[in-house]
DNA sequence: TCTGGGGTCCTAGGACCC
DNA sequence: TCTGGGGTCCTAGGACCC
């Protein structure tokens, strides 16, 4: 049977879900960010056409386009549509694996391999009728103003590759003898798994274009990369990424990360930005019924400057929407517990240890990222006994998802009484989204 | 005016055990 | 008292993805 496997894309996902619920918005560039200080994290297809895309400071889109709407991120409407949209394309398989919030691999080797009348259809041809099928289903049941771009191949890299090559709303078919042209096409960053390090070091071995890496000796490559070699070698030949398979995969963390605005950079303010997160992190493994024992704290420190760091090598740059940026000075720590963790009052106390055995210097009002990641989860099904004081805790832990739940985060929180006064005069910067609207809830906090 | 926040995988090197 | 090598676990951090 020829396998084949689809890889539909939705276009400009967070923005076409803001139009799709906001009739005004439709045909009108958008642009969604987490706060106005920062970037766009997604553009409308309109905005686009102004210049203005992912990565793109606020400041610069309003520059490109003044009557930009702006807009803060909207998650719970986002899954509601990737949920909608996942139920769509199991009616067409089993083998489904939903990739990221906007996107999802489809095995539909079965339903492509057919015999109509004693005579073997084309499966590629069966393909792309389904595909269009449920590019059409996508617009009458799921929103009709959401757009999705697809496409088929044998496997799920080639089948990655085509649906990006046609946007919005495309449908690339790459058949076994079409194969050959993309290397003509591609460069080698346009493979998933190739980035600008990678294709740095590749370059350094004179390999500059995708023919030059499907050429170049398997043996080599280990040689040099060791296991990334085979992954770099069937990259290559196109012959499958780095993760085949359709797996389930269980959660292996939950983390949460906040970047602390520039105004709000000073001495102290850490802690709390600290016990939100932790209590963030704390309800989502209640939610997903995980616990974990490995605790990560991590900092960023501002950028250096690009002169710091000509001439040295540059590890340490990362990339991301299409950009280079400067030197990050990072540090983090991971400690395994030796017990489990799930309360977020204990995930705030154990990650204030770590971040007091970081020993930073927390005058340094340059600090301006902290993230606390829980790992090493488990469900809490295969426990018998959780917690210390379960019987106390979880009703109270309970009412308070509940009350949450409802009227969102921090509606009602447990705060240790030394940061309530920072977290009651929201002196630290969290709630920036005041500046889109005001919550229609009031906060309340009590002291704990 | 000047860069988000959620993840996974892999490696290197140290600790520790046999 | 001194020494070998293999295996495993742990942590820090880089690279990459959306």
């Amino acid at each position: 049977m020829q396998r084949i496997i689809a890889h539909i894309d939705m276009n400009s996902y967070f923005a076409s879900v803001e139009q799709q619920d906001n009739l005004a918005w439709r045909g009108q560039p958008v642009g969604v960010c987490e706060h106005l200080g920062g970037i766009i994290i997604a553009a409308s297809v309109e905005a686009k056409k102004w210049g203005i895309k992912t990565g793109t400071p606020v400041w610069e889109a309003k520059r490109l386009y003044p009557k930009i709407f702006l807009t803060p991120t909207h998650p719970d409407r986002y899954r509601h549509y990737t949920a909608k949209f996942l139920k769509v394309f199991a009616d067409y398989t089993d083998d489904l694996e939903k990739y990221s919030i906007d996107e999802a691999f489809l095995d539909i080797t079965k339903i492509c391999n057919t015999i109509k009348n004693g005579v073997r259809q084309d499966p590629f041809a069966e393909a792309e009728a389904v595909v269009r099928e449920i590019k059409l289903r996508m617009k009458t049941e799921v929103g009709d103003w959401l757009r999705c771009s697809a496409g088929i191949g044998t496997n799920k890299l080639i089948a990655k590759i085509a649906s990006d090559m046609q946007k919005p709303d495309g449908l690339v078919v790459v058949r076994p003898e079409d194969k050959i042209k993309l290397y003509d096409k591609l460069a080698l960053t346009d493979i998933p798994g190739i980035g600008f390090r990678m294709e740095r070091r590749l370059n350094l071995l004179g390999i500059k274009t995708l023919k030059d890496l499907r050429d170049y000796p398997h043996s080599k490559l280990v040689e040099k990369f060791g296991i990334p070699g085979h992954h770099l070698h069937s990259m290559g030949q196109l012959e499958g990424s780095w993760k085949e398979g359709f797996i389930d995969e269980p959660i292996k963390s939950i983390g949460h990360m906040y970047t602390v605005a520039k105004e709000y950079r000073k001495p102290g303010v850490l802690e709390p930005v600290l016990y939100k997160l932790s209590e963030m992190v704390g309800a989502r493994l209640r939610v997903n019924e995980m616990t974990g024992d490995v605790l990560h704290v991590h900092v960023h420190t501002l950028a250096k400057p690009m002169e710091q760091i000509m001439g040295e090598d540059v590890r340490g740059v990362s990339e991301g929407f299409g950009r280079t940026y400067k030197n990050i000075d990072c540090v983090g720590k991971s400690r395994r517990l030796g017990y489990q963790i799930q309360d977020g009052r204990d995930i705030f106390l154990e990650s204030m240890a770590t971040l007091k055995s970081l020993q930073l210097d927390t005058t340094d009002a340059s600090m301006y990222l902290v993230g606390v990641t829980v790992a090493s989860l488990q469900p809490t099904s295969n426990q018998q006994s959780l917690f210390r004081f379960e019987n106390i805790k979880k009703p109270v832990m309970t009412a308070l998802d509940k009350v949450n739940d409802k009227y969102g985060d921090f509606t009602l929180a447990r705060v240790p009484a030394f940061l309530a006064r920072d977290i009651i005069r929201d002196s630290i910067g969290f709630g920036r989204m005041k500046e889109f609207k005001s919550s229609p809830v009031k906060r309340t906090f009590y002291g704990h």
